[in-house]
RNA sequence: GCGCGAUUAGCUCAGUUGGUAGAGCAACUCAUUUACACUGAGAAGGUCGGGAGUUCAAAUCUCUCAUCGCGCACCA
C-alpha cells in the first residue's frame, strides 16, 4: 500500500497534481479519446464574465457541466465541453466605471478610443484570473477550443448577422421610445430594466376646464394634448375641442382627443399627453398624429422650453413646478400612489424613456420559430415547468432594442445618412454616401447589445457555417445555465440557432437556481453573507464544494449553502481515503480477478452493488444529478464502509481461506466501482485513488468505462 | 393585476411513475491507541401548512383556503 494513505487525504496538492495530469493527456479535446469515443456530446460553457471572480453560481454550474461532460466521456461519447469568457458589455463597463470613479476620473471625459483601450487590458487581465479559477474547480473543458466575445472573428461573425437581418428585413431603425438610465448614459432592452413599486404621489391639477392626475407634473410643458375616454359623458362634449390651459410659465392650447386606453375610472378620467416622455403617451400620440415635445434632455435635467425651471434636475423640478401650482391655485388634491416603476437593473435609476433613433430586431416572426421548436418538443426544459414561462415571454414578445451607446462592445457596423437619417449596414466600412438621398454618411457610433451576440455563441464557438466541428458538435446536446437567463438568453439562442443554423441549438435546457447561504437567503456584499467558491476550494477541498453544491439541488430551485455542509463533504473525501487505505491493506498482494469471487454473500453484494449502478446511471441520465450524488455518498460512507467493511473484518481475520479470498476480491471490486461512478462529483479524490486500484485499468479514470450493469 | 413555485424533523433541504417518511447540520446517550475522531453504535425528533375529494392506498393526483418567495406587467 503507498504511503500517502497513512497520512488525511489532502486536497490542495492532489487537485493541482491531479488537474495537469488531466491537461496533459490532452483527453479534455475530445479528438484526442481512445477509439471507442465515437458518439459526440457537446456542451457549450456559459461563458463566464472576464471582469472579476468566480461566484458560487459559477462553481455550480462547472460542477453540473462538468459531471455531465464526464459521465457522458465515460460512456464512450466524444464528450467536447467548449469554454469561453464574456466581455459582458453593458455589466463591465459598469464594473470598469466604478474603479474609474474611485480614481477621480469619468469616462464621459475621456476619448472612446482610449476608454475601450484600457478596458480591454483590464479584461484580458481578469481573463486568465477567471479560466484558473474554471481549472481550480476541475472543469474538463477543452481550453484548446476556447473563444472570447471580442476575438475577431467573433466580431465578424455578429456583425455579418447583423448585415443578414436587415437583408432579410428582421433588423431596422426606429425611433421609438427606449429605456434610458440617466446614469449609465445608455439605453436598454426590456430585459434590463426592473420593474420596482415605489410609492409616489398622485397630484390633481387643473388643466383648463377639466382636472388631470398625475404623478409628473414637471412633465406639463411637454404636454400636446389631453386625453378621454370616447364613451365618457363627463368628457365627450370637449373631444376634438381645444382648451386652454395655465402652467406656470404661461398658457398652453391643448387638443382634447378621445381614445378607448384612457380608463375612466382612474384619476379623473382626464389625462395630460406627454408623447416625449411616456411610453402610453408616445403611442397615442402616434394613433392621434400628435407631435412629441422633449422638455427633459438625457441627463434627466429640463431644458429650455420650461423657462424658469431649465437645468433643474427631475425630482427637483418636480417640488418646484408642485408648489408653484399650488401658489396658483391649481392643485386641486395630492393622493399617496403606489405603482410599478420601471428602473435600470443594476443602478436602479428611475428608467426615463426618451426618443431616440436605434436598431431594432423584429421579434415576432423570430419568436414564433422558437415557439413552434418548443412545442415540437426540439428543445425540453430542465424542469419542465420553465417551458411555459419561456412560452409565455415568445408570446408577448416586443421588438428588440440592440443599440447601446457604451463603447465596450461589438460596434454596431452600420451607416446613418446626416441629411435623411436613414441608416444601413456597412460591413466594410466603404460606404460614404446614402444610398437613398446621396447625402453625407456618419458612422453609427453604438455597440450591439451583449446578447446579441450572446445569442449566436453556440454558433459561433462551433465554427458556423462551414467547420468541422459545427458538422460534428452542432447542434449541441445540453444548455446548462441559470433560471434568471430563461428570458435573457435562452431564447436568443434558440432564435439565433433556428434563423442562422434553421435547426436548434441544443435539444435540452437544463436550469439551475441560484444558491443562497445558510438561512436560505441571497447572498449579497450588503449582507456580508457571500460565500466565495476559491476559499471553499483551498479550505475543504474542490470535491467537498462540488458536493455540497449538487446533493439535494434539484433543477430549477434555489439552494441554500453553508461551510458546515461543504466541511461534511471534505469528511466524506477523507472517508473515501480510509476506505481504500483499509481495502488496500486488508489485499495485499492481490490483483482483482472477479472469477473468484465465488461465495454466494458476495455474489449478492455485488447483485445489491450493479442494482445501485443502474439505478445511479438512469439518474443521470435522466439529469437527476441531485438523487444520484446523495446515493453513491450514502452507499459508500453507510452501507460499504459502516456495514459490508466491519463485517469483513471478521471473514479476512477468519478461519476460512476460500471466504477470505472472495472477500477480498470483492472488496476490491466495490472499491473500484464505487470510484468509478463517484469520479463525475468528485473528480480529483477518485483519480488520484485510481492510481492505487489492484485491477485491470485502461488508463486514466477519467477515460475509464462506465460500468454498465 | 397576471403567472410560476414553495409550505416535510430545531435549522437548511431531498423525496423520480401514488405503496407504512429521508439526508446534512444542530442537540442527546454511549464507545475511545480504531481503516478513518475528518470515527462508530444507539436513541430522540414529523397527524408532510389547513380543509375537502379521487383511490385498496396520497407528502405525491384534483379542488379550495391560508401564508411566504420569485418572475412578468405602459391605468396616468
Amino acid at each position: 500500500m503507498d504511503e500517502k494513505f497513512n497520512k488525511p487525504y489532502d486536497p490542495k496538492t492532489t487537485e493541482e497534481n491531479i488537474y495537469s495530469i488531466w491537461q496533459e493527456s490532452g483527453f479534455f479535446n475530445p479528438d484526442n479519446l481512445p477509439p471507442r469515443h465515437q458518439k459526440p456530446f457537446t456542451i457549450v460553457m456559459p461563458p463566464p464574465n472576464a471582469n472579476g471572480n468566480l461566484h458560487t453560481g459559477h462553481a455550480l454550474f462547472i460542477t453540473l457541466e462538468d459531471i455531465m461532460t464526464r459521465f457522458k466521456r465515460m460512456n464512450g461519447f466524444k464528450a467536447l465541453w467548449i469554454p469561453g469568457a464574456d466581455h459582458a458589455g453593458f455589466e463591465t463597463q459598469i464594473v470598469y466605471e466604478k474603479k474609474l470613479e474611485k480614481e477621480g476620473r469619468s469616462r464621459f471625459k475621456m476619448d472612446p478610443q482610449d476608454l475601450y483601450k484600457e478596458i480591454y487590458d483590464f479584461t484580458i487581465e481578469n481573463k486568465t484570473n477567471m479560466e484558473n479559477q474554471v481549472r481550480r474547480l476541475g472543469a474538463s473543458c477543452d481550453w484548446s477550443r476556447e473563444k472570447f466575445t471580442l476575438d475577431p472573428g467573433v466580431i465578424k461573425n455578429v456583425q455579418k448577422t447583423f448585415a443578414k437581418m436587415y437583408e432579410d428585413g428582421l433588423t431596422y431603425r426606429g425611433n421609438r421610445m427606449v429605456n434610458w438610465c440617466t446614469k449609465h448614459q445608455t439605453s436598454l432592452s426590456e430585459v434590463e430594466t426592473e420593474t420596482q413599486e415605489k410609492v409616489d404621489k398622485l397630484y390633481y391639477i387643473k388643466y383648463g376646464p377639466v382636472t388631470v392626475a398625475t404623478v409628473r407634473p414637471e412633465t406639463i410643458f411637454g404636454d400636446v394634448a389631453v386625453a378621454v375616454n370616447p364613451n365618457d359623458d363627463r368628457y365627450k362634449h370637449l373631444i376634438n375641442t381645444e382648451i386652454s390651459v395655465t402652467t406656470p410659465i404661461g398658457e398652453m392650447l391643448l387638443k382634447v382627443i378621445g381614445d378607448e386606453s384612457v380608463e375612466t375610472d382612474f384619476g379623473t378620467g382626464a389625462l395630460k399627453i406627454t408623447p416625449a416622455h411616456d411610453k402610453n403617451d408616445f403611442e397615442m400620440a402616434l394613433r392621434h398624429n400628435l407631435p412629441s415635445v422633449e422638455i427633459i434632455n438625457q441627463y434627466g435635467k429640463l431644458n429650455e422650453k420650461t423657462g424658469k425651471y431649465a437645468g433643474l434636475k427631475i425630482n427637483i423640478a418636480r417640488d418646484e413646478v408642485v408648489k408653484d401650482l399650488e401658489l396658483m391655485g391649481l392643485l386641486e388634491k395630492t393622493e399617496e400612489y403606489t405603482h410599478p416603476v420601471p428602473t435600470c437593473y443594476k443602478c436602479g435609476t428611475t428608467i426615463e424613456p426618451r426618443q431616440l433613433p436605434q436598431w431594432y430586431v423584429k421579434m415576432k416572426p423570430l419568436a414564433e420559430m422558437a415557439l413552434k421548436a418548443v412545442q415540437e418538443k426540439k428543445v425540453v426544459f430542465y424542469p419542465d415547468n420553465y417551458r411555459k414561462i419561456f412560452n409565455y415571454w415568445m408570446e408577448h414578445t416586443t421588438d428588440w432594442n440592440i443599440s447601446r451607446q457604451i463603447v465596450w462592445g461589438i460596434p454596431i457596423p452600420a451607416k446613418i445618412c446626416n441629411a435623411c437619417e436613414h441608416g444601413f449596414p456597412d460591413l466594410e466600412d466603404a460606404i460614404t454616401k446614402c444610398p437613398k438621398c446621396n447625402g453625407d454618411v456618419r458612422k453609427d457610433t453604438d455597440t450591439f447589445d451583449t446578447w446579441f451576440s450572446s445569442g449566436q455563441w453556440p454558433l459561433i464557438v462551433t465554427g458556423h457555417p462551414d467547420s468541422d466541428d459545427f458538422k460534428k458538435h452542432y447542434p449541441t446536446d445540453i444548455m446548462e445555465t441559470g433560471y434568471d437567463l430563461i428570458f435573457k438568453w435562452i431564447p436568443r439562442m434558440v432564435i439565433f440557432g433556428l434563423y442562422l443554423a434553421k435547426i436548434v441549438p441544443f435539444h435540452t435546457v437544463y436550469l439551475h437556481g441560484l444558491v443562497n447561504d445558510a438561512k436560505g437567503k441571497k447572498m449579497s456584499k450588503s449582507k456580508g453573507n457571500v460565500i466565495n467558491p476559491l476559499d471553499m476550494t483551498a479550505l475543504y477541498g474542490t470535491d467537498a464544494l462540488r458536493m455540497a453544491l449538487v446533493v439535494a439541488n434539484p433543477p430549477g430551485s434555489d439552494t441554500s449553502l453553508s461551510e458546515p455542509k461543504i466541511k461534511g463533504y471534505k469528511n466524506f473525501a477523507n472517508k473515501i481515503w480510509n476506505i481504500t487505505r483499509f481495502v488496500l491493506s486488508n489485499t495485499e498482494g492481490i490483483f482483482l480477478d472477479e472469477s473468484l469471487i465465488t461465495n454466494t454473500a458476495d455474489k449478492n453484494l455485488l447483485t445489491e452493488l450493479n442494482t445501485l449502478t443502474k439505478d445511479i446511471t438512469s439518474d443521470l441520465n435522466e439529469h437527476r444529478y441531485h438523487l444520484s450524488s446523495e446515493k453513491i455518498y450514502h452507499y459508500a460512507w453507510h452501507r460499504f464502509a459502516d456495514e459490508i467493511l466491519e463485517e469483513s473484518k471478521n471473514v479476512i481475520s477468519g478461519e476460512n481461506a476460500e471466504d477470505k479470498l472472495s472477500r477480498q476480491h470483492t472488496l476490491i471490486f466495490i472499491l473500484k466501482r464505487i470510484i468509478t461512478v463517484l469520479h463525475p462529483f468528485m473528480p480529483f479524490v477518485t483519480e488520484e485513488i485510481w492510481k492505487d486500484i489492484p485491477a485491470n485499468k485502461t488508463g486514466l479514470l477519467m477515460i475509464e468505462e462506465w460500468p454498465e450493469k
